[in-house]
Formats: structure tokens, C-alpha cells, sequence
DNA sequence: CCGAAGGCAAGTGCATGCACTTTTTGACTG
DNA sequence: CAGTCAAAAAGTGCATGCACTTGCCTTCGG
């Protein structure tokens, strides 16, 4: 080996490219059909191909990169249907969970979710798009944690991952902030009240909204990105 | 290369490894902490490391093998609690394909379903377990594409594969199929009519029971199965 | 007889190399 | 000048090798 690593964090190499890679494409630094050349990879994180391969491994395995045998991994590709389809299904799991959170939270979870929520008011006044969004992270990690069901909450990360690079677009609409925290206010209610039914309802509708918002922006066809890869070369 | 692969079946080598290995974990002929070493799987299959680390880095993905750095793979190790939490999201996730299946299904869909479940029947009637194990299956499968969702499709699927292993106790109990059809049946009644929360409610129940039959063969203590690997070297 | 230190065997983690597949390029032909 | 084909280039897939880590077992001091 050529020494440490030079982006150590923690883990094995793999788990680091993983994570490093994972990253990139969530925050859409890598876009949706840009090609994950082996290689490149491995000069770029200074390690051998090998490890790389495996991430690109458990990447495919997670959904994140698509791999065709004998011609390279690309950055997945999400076509509209299947785009819908995962919007959907966060609907479904943020139902799932705010319904449960809304029947198993303790007083304390209850409290301090309502504390941060009532917090971030001030932040929809101020316009602080960047911290509203941070806050509105951890408030949907709260309801997850919140359903106290391991396998559910990982479901609900996962898939949400999968969308970050698609939800990006959503601030951008105006008066946005607002109308979150109104979402929100919905569903801290019903969870305060204990009312299962009317906290999954919220959240469903929650995420539809947004998901309306995103379809906007969302690749019309995947051959579009596939083309933008070669002008990068 | 040695030549041709021993088992060859499809895709690269490493494909074929995750299916295979799963397969064994799947099917429960790989026991829950059971070691999983690289070398002996090489050999087994007759490859070299490398796929075998790539196929079990993706088990491990996919939450099936559980690696601890430096210290080898373990076919993953479910807690008592987490696979109450599986079994629990399992019911979410059955119900959510219910709900959709009646409210999206196509007519063609419907008759198909109805039609295999009226000639399930004769399957209970005939005690014949392993066959209604297997139409079972296909039952639950229509269930999931009716839902006309890829990626809840995709989520359940996984999930229940995942649980897999735990299901073949449940067929154990006696007047286990006579149930199972009752169950079903009010499912497809809920279905035909085109009522998603009744569906819903019935797939939820469903599961829950098949949940709480399986419960009790669940290992109590991960460390008794990790104990049990000692004795199979 | 118990416990700590050290060495050994087994096994993992990654780099490297070679065979094979796909893609690209460029000369040649109709 | 477009189309075809072959050879080179690029890139993937797997095997092999070596360094390192872990766990075990021996050995020695208390």
C-alpha cells in the first residue's frame, strides 16, 4: 500500500469508498448516468482497483449504481415511472412512521419534537432556507426514530437517500418554507393527540407535495443523461 | 480461469455467488451466525477470492451476512427484537401492496388472482403443505406486482426474503392451511370489491399472525447459533 | 495452578497482473 | 463520402500474492 489513505475517515478502504462515493452521488455531485470508470476511481481515491470494485458492488447492491457486466457501472438511472414510484412509497413509509410515532413515542420524544418544531418557526421567518432544511432532515429523522421499529426506519432512510438528489429541487418554489412547516404543524399535532390515523395521513400528503414539486425537475428520459456523460470525457 | 464454473447458471461469477450463497441463507441450509469463510467458499465453488469477497460485501448490502472488518462474514444475526421489527414492517409493506392491489389492479389481474385462489382450495382440502407453500408464494407474489409500484414491490420482496428463513416454521402448526385460505380468501373478497382499507387490513392481520407463529422458533439468544458453528467445522 | 507474554497458524484486506470483452479508430472499399 | 471491417485501445473480470490482523496455543513467571 502507498501509505495512508489520503481522505481517511474510518472503516475499511471499501467502506470509505462506499461512503465517499455514495455521498457524491446523493448530493448530486455525480449525476444519474454518468459513467463510474474503475480506474478513475481508483487513482482519484488512491487505491487499486479492488476495493473499488466492491463498492461499486454494494453500491448496485443498494440501488445506487447500476452495473452492466463487461460495460461499467453508471451513476443509477431513474426513469419518471420508477421516480414515482419510490415518491410514493416514501409516502407510504413516512405514513407508516408517523402513524407509529404518533402511537409509540415517549413523553420525551414528544416533547423535544415539538420543542424543535415550534423552534424552526423563526427560521421560516427569517427565509433561512439552508438551516430550514437542515432542521426539516432532523425532523423527519425524529418521526423514523420515532416509529421505534429498526427494519422501518432503515426502509425509510434508504429509500429517502435514494431521493435526496431528487428532492434538492424543491425549495426552489417560492413561498415553500412556509407551506412545510404548516405540513409539519399538521403532523406534530396528531402526534401530540396520540391520533395514529391522522399523523400518517398528514405525512402522506406531505411527501406528495413534494413530490409533485420534484417531478418537475426530475430527468425526462434517461437517454439525456447518458448522452451528458461523454461531453465530461 | 480453471475452465467453466461447476455450477454455472447465469451473469458474471460474482452474480452467481450472491445467488448462490443467499440461496443457502434463504432456504436456512446457512444457519443464522454461521461462519462464513472465504476461503472455504472458493474452494467450494471452485473460484477465487475475489468474486466470493465481492458476492459477500453485497450480502452484507443487502443486510443477508454481517461483517465484522478483519474478522470474517457471519450469516447475519437477527435479534429477537429486529425480527419483530421485520416482521412488523412486513405487515405494513403486505398491507400497502393489499390497498393498492385493490384499488389498481386490472380486471385481468383480478380474475387471475381470484381464479388460482379458488383452485387453492382443493390444495387445503388435500393437506398437500409443500404445493400450498408453493402457490402460497405465488399468491403473496401477485399480491406485490398488483400493487403496480416497483419499488414497494422491490421493498417487500426484499424484506420478505429476508424473513424467509423464519417462515418455514409457521407450517408446523396444525390446521395452518385451513387458516392461511381463510385469511386469503377474505383478502381477494376485499380485493374484487375494490376495497383498499379493508385489503389493507386483512394482508396486516395476515402477516401478524404468520408473525406470531414464527416468533416462537426464533433463535432467543444470538449467541447460541454463533456457539453452534463450532461444531460444523 | 493461574495468568501474562510471545509466537504461530488461519484468515482477511488490498495490490497487481493477465485474459477477455467492449469500444474506438482508421484504413479501405464500393 | 458513407459504410465496413479489423486492429488497437480502453476497460472489466478474476486469479494470485503478499502484508497485516486476529485468535489460539504454547511457554514461562509468579
Amino acid at each position: 500500500m502507498s501509505g495512508k489513505r489520503g481522505l481517511v475517515r474510518s472503516g475499511t478502504t471499501v467502506d470509505q469508498m462506499v461512503r465517499a462515493i455514495a455521498d457524491r452521488i446523493v448530493t448530486g455531485y455525480l449525476r444519474p448516468g454518468e459513467r463510474l470508470d474503475e480506474g478513475s476511481l481508483a487513482a482519484r481515491f488512491d487505491v487499486s482497483r479492488t476495493p473499488v470494485r466492491e463498492a461499486l458492488g454494494q453500491l448496485s447492491a443498494m440501488g445506487l449504481v447500476e452495473r452492466r457486466p463487461n460495460r461499467g457501472a453508471i451513476v443509477a438511472v431513474i426513469t419518471q415511472e420508477h421516480l414515482a414510484s419510490m415518491f410514493e412509497s416514501m409516502a407510504e413509509l413516512e405514513a407508516i412512521c408517523a402513524r407509529f410515532s404518533a402511537e409509540r413515542m415517549t413523553s420525551a420524544e414528544r416533547r423535544s419534537l415539538e420543542l424543535e418544531h415550534q423552534g424552526s418557526a423563526r427560521l421560516v421567518q427569517l427565509g433561512a432556507e439552508e438551516d430550514y432544511e437542515y432542521f426539516n432532515t432532523d425532523f423527519h429523522s425524529r418521526l423514523y426514530r420515532g416509529a421505534h421499529s429498526t427494519h422501518i426506519h432503515d426502509l425509510t432512510v434508504t429509500t429517502r437517500s435514494r431521493l435526496a438528489p431528487f428532492r434538492r429541487a424543491q425549495f426552489m418554489l417560492p413561498g415553500r418554507l412556509a407551506k412545510s412547516w404548516q405540513e409539519h404543524d399538521v403532523i406534530v399535532t396528531a402526534i401530540m393527540r396520540g391520533d395514529g390515523a391522522a399523523a400518517g395521513k398528514a405525512a402522506r400528503d406531505h411527501v406528495s407535495i413534494v413530490s409533485e414539486a420534484s417531478a418537475v425537475f426530475a430527468v425526462p428520459n434517461p437517454m439525456e443523461s447518458r448522452l451528458s456523460l461523454s461531453v465530461r470525457r
